[in-house]
DNA sequence: GTTGAAAACAAGCACAC
DNA sequence: GTGTGCTTGTTTTCAAC
């Protein structure tokens, strides 16, 4: 085997392990992480300092429930553009991210431009978001407003590395 | 007015701008907090424990960035049934979000059954996907897979219960 | 890159208001 | 429901390996 190294980017065996520890339990102390992975607090220190300046760690998310703030029904808004000049795709994702409710937004490839995320009080909210923050916008040709009936989480991007290939292929 | 209710859910005026300074940035202490909303240590740790003991803040959550993984490549891969039963959407549901690479997936009402936002490394991998992760459910009938251009934060679900009438309607 | 130890800091708890 | 002081535990820093 060549090194510790894994794929593409410059991330280590122990990179990896960490990585996965923080996913799992992000409230943990740094002393549980340490204690978990047989490694001194200090390095522990080190090696999260590292991947959040690296980037690796984006950064950590206070979730909230929707539900619990009034906000029961959740939708994704399919929308369609007219014309597509990047100044107007721009202002328009500036203007959908900025809309209160909206979670998170999509710029895809296809038929559909922009997939919205949004969790509103009621069907009314629904609507007034489509009509008064997206349909106003004169590049928007159409909208879908598609009920989100339950959302989840998946193993993620991580599960992707640390588990490529069950089979063992031999050293990668 | 009333009092410092807000909405249907119980809570106050400290409860959403406690909830505001958390989301804007997680990492702070208690002290910090405390000292921004200017309040006591203790009356602010009790506070965020309620809240997270009420379910409001969910939890806290470690965001990786997927391309620093070696993961470039994000898409929304659009997942229609044919038939409908509930366990065979349930399972479904299940593999879908057991899937490495799956960031979230969407259970949603209309033409499609399952919106499902994954990041994966090349085209390769993300034709291995859909066909190896996805269609091979006897449940699934068509996909269509969307490229993410990009994808962006909202300002989420607190904006719309904190300031949802920019009219001051008395002292806050 | 890793470690252990000391100093600075923050969290949790019981109690008083 | 809110504030205070103490005790405990944790993060940080630094010299050294």
């Amino acid at each position: 085997m060549v090194d510790a190294q894994a794929g593409a980017s410059g991330l280590d065996d122990l990179d990896l392990r960490l990585l996965a520890a923080l996913v799992r339990s992000p409230g943990r102390s740094n002393k549980a992480l340490a204690d978990e992975l047989g490694i001194a607090e200090s390095t522990c220190a080190h090696r999260v300092r590292s991947l959040r300046s690296r980037g690796v760690v984006s950064g950590v998310q206070v979730v909230l429930d929707p539900a619990s703030l009034g906000l029961p029904l959740q939708a994704v808004i399919r929308v369609r553009l007219g014309r597509h000049t990047r100044e107007g795709v721009g202002r328009l994702f500036d203007a959908i991210v900025a809309t209160p409710g909206v979670i998170e937004a999509f710029h895809v490839a296809g038929e559909d431009d922009f997939l919205v995320h949004v969790a509103v009080e009621d069907a009314t909210a629904l609507r007034d978001i489509v009509l008064q923050h997206i349909t106003v916008h004169e590049s928007v040709r159409t909208t879908e407003t598609h009920l989100v009936f339950q959302r989840r989480e998946g193993v993620g991007p991580l599960a992707r590395v640390t588990a490529p290939s069950p089979t063992a292929s031999g050293r990668r």
